[in-house]
DNA sequence: CATTAAATAGACAAATCTGTCTATTTATAA
DNA sequence: TTATAAATAGACAGATTTGTCTATTTAATG
């Protein structure tokens, strides 16, 4: 099979691409830059994505697949279902640190080029859907007080995370997802 | 005195490149665009700001305090000083409509240019620390039930019209913010 | 009226951008 | 080995970018 070069070359394109796309910002971000550092030819890359939006696009949905992956992967080594709601504070905030406090990359791609590519808003108001029904079946199965109902918890999770992660890119620490974290434990 | 014609020069430069870095992004609006739309001169607008990036920073500047004063303006017309948190909702979700959903102009500058600008970073982390603030105090004199403490309460009202706002920038509609509206007032 | 500061129009440089194209080399598969 | 597909290097076009500079006009002030 010659998929095999193939599907390197992708490989190399996306992730090389996407980690400029979120450290830089996509407009900020050159095609000569990209197949410059991952190390492909120009024409390779057109051969691949027929426009520079286009690589966006495939940056966020396999974005969106390696994220759910890792945020499930990660909670199912929880085994109280309690514990799993405020995993997930953790779990987000060990990810900006991974990040260097840059906040959400489907936000920061929404903000900059979702106006502009309707695939682009698209996608990233699917993987926020995902993780808003990803919540609410954790908050069914997590037998919390009811001080709140299922909905209103999980929806209040969804936009402490929300925040939480926006203020991590603007004060570049955790505090808050921490803060955050506590008053949900308050409230389960 | 000569400084009415720079002014009002200043101002239009300004409030053109403003709503443009806001509906367009930093990157994708050009210098060209800003002179056009503005009806002014390149030369003047190198006259009052040595670059694009000048330009950003007093066009957040200017932002921060006709944010700020629009807010505390609004809150102030209601007596009620639990009330007064919750106009805190009523207040973002309209600003989200006549912003057409763009989401916060802090985080979306902070999101293109905070990395590449330390004034910029410095800027928006003023803002929402002024925001914060502002919290804090409508908190201390609210008389609220004590479900949570005064910090708790405050940092549970910020982080929630955060991530009500960048929800409200992903899926168009003010529902989340007004959901958030509704959980605060369980808790006050 | 005369002086001075401010704003204008627009040419220009130098760099960068996306996307196309050609010619060549590499690697795979039959 | 031979045929085929994939990847390479890099020139190139055409548009656009920020920022500078010159020459001219407008407007306010003494």
């Amino acid at each position: 099979m010659t998929k095999q070069r193939g599907q390197a070359v992708t490989d190399k394109i996306i992730d090389t691409a996407g980690r400029l796309f979120y450290k830089q910002g996509f407009n900020a971000t050159g095609i000569n830059q990209v197949i410059e550092e991952a190390d492909i030819a120009k024409a390779s890359l057109y051969k691949h994505f027929e426009s520079k939006n286009d690589l966006m696009v495939a940056y966020l949905q396999g974005l969106h697949q390696s994220w759910y992956n890792r945020l499930e992967t990660d909670i199912e080594k929880i085994s109280d279902p309690k514990e799993k709601l405020l995993a997930l504070f953790d779990h987000h905030d060990a990810r900006q640190q991974f990040r260097d406090f840059g906040g959400c990359p489907f936000i920061k791609a929404n903000n900059e080029a979702g106006a502009a590519d309707p695939r682009i808003l698209t996608e990233v108001q699917e993987a926020k859907e995902h993780a808003k029904s990803y919540i609410k079946t954790l908050v069914a199965n997590s037998g919390h007080r009811q001080v709140l109902s299922d909905d209103e918890l999980a929806e209040t999770i969804f936009l402490m995370i929300e925040g939480g992660v926006t203020t991590a890119s603007v004060f570049k620490q955790s505090a808050d997802l921490q803060t955050a974290k506590k008053l949900i434990q308050k409230l389960i």
